[in-house]
DNA sequence: TCTGTGATTGTTACT
DNA sequence: AGTAACAATCACAGA
């Protein structure tokens, strides 16, 4: 299966009225044309499926994928009927934005740890990728 | 049977 | 400084 696709997906939302994420800088996936065809914008990353560096790590969960991976389980026992991803997603985005730093505290010091790592990794990968 | 899509936020890497 | 892509996960739909 694979890993993740959410390059054309496009149709994201159900409802065009409300926009994805006023929060951040735009919208994630919002451009269904390749990323190359923009030139101007990042086409380093133009296809994930490139995959010319087997090598590299995978980036670490955030904060929010750790305490997901917790709550998926407790969300599951009492949604056992909303077992899909959005379910899951909405569900604990919501409970994400009323989590308190204190809360959210443990994840990110899982999250930070799993960064930690990645930066090792990414030494290892770059050494590599240079030779 | 297999692949792709959906939704969530945070973090990264590139320009 | 800003922007796009990706990270994990499961159920459903199409060929």
């Amino acid at each position: 299966m694979m890993k993740s696709a959410r390059g054309k997906g496009t149709s994201k939302a159900t409802k065009e009225a409300v926009p994805v994420d006023d929060r951040k800088a735009s919208k994630r996936k919002a451009a269904p044309v390749s990323v190359a065809d923009k030139g101007d914008k990042q086409r380093a990353r133009k296809d994930k499926k490139a995959k010319k560096d087997p090598n590299k790590p995978k980036r670490p969960p955030t904060a929010f994928f750790v305490f997901l991976e917790e709550f998926r389980k407790t969300f599951k026992k009492e949604n056992p009927n909303a077992n899909a991803v959005s379910a899951v997603g909405k569900a604990g985005g919501q409970k994400w934005r009323e989590m308190s730093a204190a809360e959210k505290a443990p994840y990110e010091a899982k999250a930070g740890k799993k960064k930690d790592e990645y930066g090792k990794l990414m030494d290892a990968y770059n050494n590599k990728k240079v030779g």
